[in-house]
DNA sequence: AGCACGCCGACT
DNA sequence: GTCGGCGTGCTC
């Protein structure tokens, strides 16, 4: 008799660990597959659920008793082999726990340890055998008769939930009937399934059909970047990709920034496609969730569509990955687990041997230089599909103009003339509220937020005022607490003071603000923009919010009330961000047969950056900016690290640091630099001290070979219990 | 992250 | 005398 080798599975568990456990696999137990999931006991009486990542017969825990693991959740992994390899990739290019990376990866419910079967409710309808029965046939049942009565009133089928409220007993009913062929169930219904196709496909421009041709032409691993300015067709280009992708059997994954244009794009893939979608962002319930994201594991979601998490869904026929708007920053995760989707889809495409598509009006310097490097394929579309043209844009020099209400005359005037011709005008100004300060005119007092380095911004609604940065919330004060003065005041624009000029100024026309105070409410937003589209809005005021791909056809004017936020920013991203920005609200403007304005009201007229932007020359504001970074030496340049610390007490966050810095001392290479700890640009937020270290290298092999030893000997610190601290990998805000 | 252990203030 | 505050330390 032999004793039995021991068997011992190492385990990703979802806690701030660096290291994976081992656990032993009791002699009744098969194997776990690795990438299945297993319950195991986690410190004293606990229960995790983690992933398994490797089968070993010798365990490295010196002198730990090991201990067996409980449950099996999973026979076939949950994350499959090519998954599980990116995502242990991620782990390490981000020197983040395997384990939260493999817990971001997963779908609450999986997280949490249910089930991994398509558990989704079903759709029971009732099959042409079913819905020729008599009802005779039933006699005295009068649960079964009630069952097909409710099945026979719902053409569309019945929901499970539906059927419940028949009766409790439908289970049984339905199975009897499934067995004599009268019901059929379909499960697709956490997939948005289209009926089949109505709209025709329009005609491609010529740009469109070479940036096709170009992308259908791909075997392999093939990056493009379709740059095209806004409303020249990108997503026709999708769609096409997307189709011949789906002719093949094989599946698409498409990613967007946001939550809020999903919608829109789902409804024009399901106009094209009767093939079903599935969606997939943080909103949806955990239900919804985990079944989209089962369907497209099993192969039967053919379109996948989602925001950044989406990126971790795994497709067995991958065929193409589409990134719109890449250059947008929501595809940076900015807590935790810091990843960027746009640069793991890009690597999950060459892993995995597809096209990858990233479309933006306004790239980033990053994909821009790889195009130059000669990496990426550059398709353009230079001009706008159905022959709209592009909006002309004018700068106005606020130093030479009066404006009240933070709105100059001439823009005013463009204002009524738009009003006169019954079309709408859209006004963007990225700051809500009603005024960012309010100040007492007798001694200057400026009311501070008391846990930011920040001033509470005056909002009319509910009169009170509110910290943008922690929420923080206080009545308005009867009297300056310094000089005991009355005479308080609100100070500049946001806009809600806009909103109030505008209905004062123009009472006869509709004036309708977006910005999150306004759109709070689940829905508000989508429920404010068909309002808008239908026409039922003359100007709307509003945040970024509204910059961000919706399409106003009838916006003939726009007007960028200060554009000078940005100009003159620490970071050093600011300026790409704020013709990024305006570039994108621009767009909104006469995108049908109307020629759109643009009027930008800025005090710095001259700068190279607003320039770029009248001349429409987002090259030319590239190369601006290129030369800036080459110059100070950032991305693309360089490759960049944060180490980020915050404490409760002033200092420790930046002595913390400096110690940091200390232990880097002879593991650094000589090709990396980590320059000195600063504190945050707002020091105290939330009542917590921030400050940050920036590590630099034009080597990014040089980076990561400091960072991984070093991030060890800092966790060894006895400093970091008194810190949160945290490593960002290619940082996007250095804040 | 959890959870337990451990040593100091106001309560049944 | 105890309940519980959160500092400190560990999790195969």
């Amino acid at each position: 008799m032999f004793a039995a080798p021991t068997r011992i599975c190492r385990v990703a568990i979802p806690a701030p660990l660096r290291t994976v456990f081992d656990y032993l696999v009791p002699a009744a137990f098969p194997w776990p597959s690795v990438g299945a999931r297993v319950r195991v006991p986690f410190g004293p009486r606990r229960l995790a659920v983690g992933v398994v990542v490797e089968h070993a017969d010798t365990s490295l825990a010196s002198g730990k008793r090991l201990k067996p693991i409980a449950e099996i959740l999973d026979s076939e992994p949950v994350i499959p082999g090519p998954m599980l390899e990116l995502l242990q990739w991620a782990a390490d290019y981000y020197h983040h726990p395997i384990g939260d990376v493999m817990a971001t990866a997963l779908p609450a419910k999986l997280r949490r340890g249910d089930p991994s079967v398509l558990h989704g409710e079903r759709v029971w309808v009732l099959t042409s055998a079913g819905s020729q029965i008599d009802l005779s046939l039933f006699g005295r049942a009068r649960v079964q008769r009630r069952v097909w009565e409710a099945l026979n009133a719902a053409p569309a089928g019945l929901r499970e939930s539906a059927l419940a409220e028949v009766t409790p007993r439908w289970r049984a009913t339905i199975e009897a009937f499934a067995a004599k062929g009268w019901v059929a169930y379909d499960d697709l219904d956490c997939l948005e399934g289209g009926p089949p196709a109505t709209t025709a496909p329009p005609t491609l421009t010529p740009a469109q059909a070479a940036a096709v041709a170009a992308v259908g032409a791909a075997a392999g691993f093939a990056p493009f970047l379709l740059h095209g300015v806004t409303g020249s067709g990108k997503t026709e280009v999708y769609l096409r990709a997307i189709e011949k992708v789906l002719r093949q059997g094989r599946q698409a994954l498409v990613l967007v920034p946001e939550i809020s244009l999903t919608p829109q794009l789902a409804a024009r893939f399901r106009s094209r496609f009767s093939a079903p979608i599935a969606v997939l962002h943080s909103n949806l319930n955990d239900q919804a969730r985990a079944c989209a994201w089962l369907m497209a594991r099993a192969g039967k979601a053919p379109i996948v569509l989602g925001t950044r998490s989406a990126i971790f869904t795994p497709l067995p026929r991958l065929g193409l990955i589409v990134v719109d708007e890449e250059h947008d920053a929501s595809f940076k995760q900015q807590d935790g687990f810091r990843y960027s989707a746009r640069d793991i889809a890009i690597l999950r495409a060459s892993r995995e041997h597809v096209p990858i598509v990233l479309g933006s009006a306004t790239p980033s310097l990053e994909t821009l230089q790889r195009v130059r490097d000669g990496a990426y394929t550059r398709l353009t579309l230079a001009e706008r599909a159905g022959g709209a043209m592009m909006p002309t844009i004018e700068l106005l020099d606020l130093r030479k103009l009066p404006h009240e209400d933070g709105i100059s005359p001439p823009l005013r005037a463009a204002l009524i003339e738009t009003l006169a011709r019954g079309e709408q005008s859209l006004l963007f100004l990225n700051r809500r509220g009603f005024a960012p300060v309010w100040m007492c005119y007798g001694c200057g007092w400026i009311a501070p937020c008391p846990r930011c380095d920040a001033r509470l911004t005056f909002h009319r609604g509910g009169a009170r005022l509110r910290c943008h940065h922690c929420g923080s919330e206080s009545e308005l004060p009867a009297a300056c607490p310094t000089c005991r003065g009355t005479d308080l005041h609100p100070l500049g624009e946001g806009t809600e003071r806009v909103e109030s000029a505008l209905t004062r100024w123009f009472p006869q026309a509709r004036v309708l603000r977006i910005d999150r105070d306004s759109v709070r409410a689940k829905g508000a937003l989508e429920a404010t923009l068909a309002r808008v589209r239908e026409g039922d809005a003359d100007i709307l005021i509003g945040t970024q919010m509204l910059s961000k791909g919706h399409d106003f056809p009838n916006v003939t004017l726009v007007g960028v009330l200060n554009a000078d936020q940005g100009l003159y920013s620490t970071d050093f991203r600011s300026a790409e961000r704020l013709v990024q920005q305006i570039v994108q609200v621009s767009g909104r403007a006469g995108r049908a047969a109307k020629t759109g304005r643009v009027l930008i009201q800025t005090f710095h007229p001259s700068h190279p950056v607003l320039a770029a932007l009248v001349h429409q020359n987002y090259d030319a504001f590239a190369d601006y900016a290129m030369e800036e970074r080459r110059q100070t030496g950032f991305p693309p340049f360089a490759h960049l690290a944060l180490l980020r610390a915050e404490a409760t007490a002033a200092t420790v966050a930046l002595a913390f640091l400096r110690r940091a810095r200390a232990v880097a001392r002879g593991i650094i290479p000589d090709t990396v630099q980590i320059m000195d700890p600063v504190p945050s640009p707002m020091e105290r937020r939330a009542g917590r001290y921030r400050a940050q270290m920036l590590v630099q290298s034009t080597k990014r092999s040089a980076l990561h070979a400091l960072l991984r030893p070093w991030i060890e000997r800092i966790g060894e610190l006895k400093e970091t219990r008194r810190v949160r601290w945290s490593v960002d990998v290619d940082p996007i805000d250095l804040y």
